[in-house]
DNA sequence: TGTAAACCTTACAGCTGCTGGAAGGTCAAG
DNA sequence: CTTGACCTTCCAGCAGCTGTAAGGTTTACA
């Protein structure tokens, strides 16, 4: 299997996957003859594991661990769980971040009438920098 | 007023207010004698306005279009308002993303016995790379 | 057989939005 | 007169890629 292809199997780009390898996040592809790189299965399913684990929110360093923990068979469920369950709170945290600015931003834009004129309660406000703290 | 009490006043750190003049997002600051930034209030105001429009998610590129509407006498407020509603949506569509991949997490961390053991149904679930697709 | 498109390779630059550090000048307190 | 806290500039680095250049290979088709 030829980079794009494990790209297109892993949902991952050609260019990211020679970037995880570049960072040592995975381990250097094996090559054909013509020393174009080449992916096996499990290879693909690595790729996938990483994309998957980027797409719910871990960082690459934590992908590492991840991919650490995966390959060591006296890892601890609960080390694992433990990861996810802290993830799930730095995102929450995230949204509550995310929420408080969009009331803020609604709370700004019911201010200003929105007309023809340039009267702007919008750039008021921000002048101001209350920001209802 | 140096840079330090100006960043005090507006909530900006010195480094960045010397970023932010660097990238030429604000005009270069006076100098006093000595070759000190020297920064009086309405300065100060522009430096709070920056700040402001950070919180509350615009981008560096969108706070020059906002500093660009306010110094604009011939702005319409109703093009501010479009701004700040565009970027709420922008915002509510992130949120979503981050409680997709919470969704996701949760899930994953339910299907986990989280024990002394090695067997782990997140690490298997992220290699089979599923993700509810 | 030729050639053009579609792959692959490496290497390096750039993006966003800062932050840290080095090397040096200035200023206020004791 | 020294010490510490400012200030200055400039350059490097962080995350996590993505784009581009310059070249090699393979495949399809005429």
């Amino acid at each position: 299997m030829n980079i794009s292809a494990a790209a297109a199997a892993s949902g991952l780009s050609s260019k990211t996957i020679r970037y995880y390898e570049d960072i040592e996040l995975i381990p250097p592809a094996s090559r054909a003859d013509n020393g174009y790189r080449y992916y096996d299965v499990s290879a693909v399913e690595q790729l996938r594991f990483v994309h998957q684990a980027r797409l719910v929110g871990f960082s690459v360093a934590e992908c590492r661990q991840l991919l650490e923990l995966q390959s060591n068979s006296q890892r601890h469920s609960a080390h694992v769980k433990s990861l996810v369950l802290e993830k799930c709170d730095q995102l929450e945290q995230r949204i509550e971040e995310l929420l408080q600015m969009q009331s803020m931003l609604r709370d700004l834009a019911s201010r200003c009438s929105g007309n023809e004129g340039p009267d702007c309660a919008i750039l008021d406000e921000l002048g101001r920098g209350s920001a209802h703290e």
